[in-house]
DNA sequence: CCGTGTGAAATCGTTCACAGCC
DNA sequence: GGCTGTGAACGATTTCACACGG
C-alpha cells in the first residue's frame, strides 16, 4: 500500500488539476470502473452516484466528488453515461493505452498471477518472465517467455518493459527492484514482503499478503460485539 | 483496498474504549512488526522512533503517535526494546494466538496462497480448502486437504474455522461468502474481484490485483516529470 | 543530549446542503 | 422530480513542538 505521487507543477502546455487528489480516490476510480462495466452489461446507458454508491458502499458525494476531481462527466437530473465514463475513467487512470510488462520470479505466485485474466483483460502485455532456476528457462507459462533473470537488463530494455512485477522472495526484492530501475522501468508491483526503496522518480505499489491478513484478524479480535 | 470497521481499542475485558484508532495504524502496525524483526535479527536491542520511520518511509512522529494508541511501550532518551515491542505488536494485531483458517478455491491463485510461507509462519493454520472440480477433491495442496466444495458448511463448521480465504472466480464469490457467513466464519479475506456485500459482524479484507495495477498505472501516467 | 509521549495546530478528506439544470 | 457540481462545514489524521525522563 505504498504508493507515490505528488502533483505540484505542470509545466507543460495544458491543464492540470487544480487541487491535488486524495489518495484513496484512485483505488475509488478502479472500483467505479469495475462496477460500471457490470452496470452498462445489466443493459442501463446512465447511472446516478447514488446507486454507484451504494453498490460499492460509498456515499453518493464521495463519487461526485471523486468524479468532479476530474472533470464534469454527468447531466443533472439524469445521471453519468455508463459509457462515456467508463472511456473516461480509462484516461483518467491510463489504461486506455497498452502497458508493457515483465514478472521477476516464476514460483508459485508469479505463475499464479501470470495467469490471472484481468491483466490482458485491461490491456496489460505480459511480455517477459524471469526466474533463477535453471529448469525454468526457455520455457514457457501462460504463453510467457521465461528467461534467465542474468538477462533481465537487456530484456526490459529491448522490450521497452514499463512495468515491472516482483514476485520473488523478500531476500531478492530489493535487489531485482534495483535492477529494473536501472534497466529503465516507470513502475513497480512489489508482491515480496518487504519494504521498497526506490528512486521517487519509480513508481511503486505494493501488495503485502501478510499486512492483509494481520488486519484483518485485528479487525476480528477488536471486534465490537464479538458474537 | 477495501477494509472494513471503525471501532476498535480496548486491552482488557468489558472496556468499550472511546478513543477510535485511525484506519491506516493497524496496517502500519504490520510494517513496524515485520521491520523490527528484521532489526532484531540484526542484533539491535532497541529502535528508535525515527529510526524505524526511516526505514518504512514514515516521520518519527507518526511512529510514535501509532504506538501511542495502544500504550507507551519506549524509554525516552533510549528508544524502543524490539523484543518488547514485537510482543506487543503482535497482541494488538491478534496474531499472538492461532487463527484457523480456511482457502476456498484452489485454482492458480489458491494454490499459490497455499504455498505461502508467511501464513503458517505467522500462526495462520489452514485446515481445509475447498473446490468444486472433482479431479481435486480428496487431494491435498502444501499438505491442505481439498473437499468438495459442497461440504464446506459442515466442514467449517467442525473445524472451526475463524477465517475465510477466498480465491474463487468473481462470479462466485458472493456465493460463497455467504455460505463462509452462514457457517459462522468471523472474518473473510477476498481475492476476487468483486465488492462483496456482508452482515457488518463479520470483518472483510479485499485483496484486488486489477485495482492496485491501475493505481500504478495512475502514477506512472501522471507523474510529476515523466523522464 | 537523545528520544518518548502528548496536547495543540495544521492539514487532509468526507459529508452536507443547496443552486442550477434536465 | 431527480440528479449533478461544488463551496462550506465537519471530522479525521498527521505534523509540530515541547515538557519531561534516562
Amino acid at each position: 500500500m505504498n504508493t507515490e505521487h505528488p502533483k505540484p507543477t505542470a509545466d507543460t502546455s495544458t491543464e492540470m488539476s487544480k487541487t491535488s487528489v486524495p489518495k484513496g480516490v484512485v483505488n475509488r476510480l478502479s472500483l467505479y470502473l469495475r462496477e460500471l462495466q457490470i452496470i452498462e452489461r445489466l443493459g442501463e446507458k446512465t447511472v446516478s452516484s447514488s446507486l454507484l454508491g451504494d453498490r460499492l458502499g460509498f456515499t453518493d458525494a464521495q463519487v461526485r466528488k471523486d468524479l468532479g476531481y476530474f472533470g464534469q462527466f454527468g447531466q443533472p437530473g439524469v445521471g453519468y453515461p455508463c459509457a462515456e465514463l467508463i472511456k473516461a475513467i480509462r484516461v483518467i487512470l491510463g489504461i486506455d493505452r497498452e502497458w508493457t510488462v515483465a514478472m521477476v520470479g516464476v514460483g508459485n505466485l508469479g505463475r499464479a498471477l501470470l495467469g490471472y485474466k484481468g491483466f490482458s483483460a485491461q490491456g496489460f502485455r505480459v511480455v517477459a518472465a524471469f526466474d533463477n532456476m535453471a529448469a525454468k528457462i526457455g520455457t514457457y507459462c501462460e504463453g510467457v517467455p521465461i528467461y534467465d533473470i542474468a538477462e533481465l537488463g537487456k530484456i526490459v530494455q529491448e522490450q521497452q518493459v514499463v512495468l515491472g512485477l516482483i514476485a520473488v522472495p523478500a531476500s531478492d526484492a530489493q535487489t531485482i527492484a534495483d535492477e529494473l530501475v536501472a534497466s529503465g522501468v516507470a513502475g513497480i508491483l512489489n508482491f515480496a514482503p518487504v519494504t521498497l526503496k526506490l528512486p521517487d522518480n519509480v513508481s511503486l505499489v505494493g501488495v503485502d499478503l501478510a499486512t492483509e491478513l494481520e488486519s484483518l484478524c485485528f479487525s476480528v479480535a477488536n471486534r465490537p460485539n464479538p458474537r
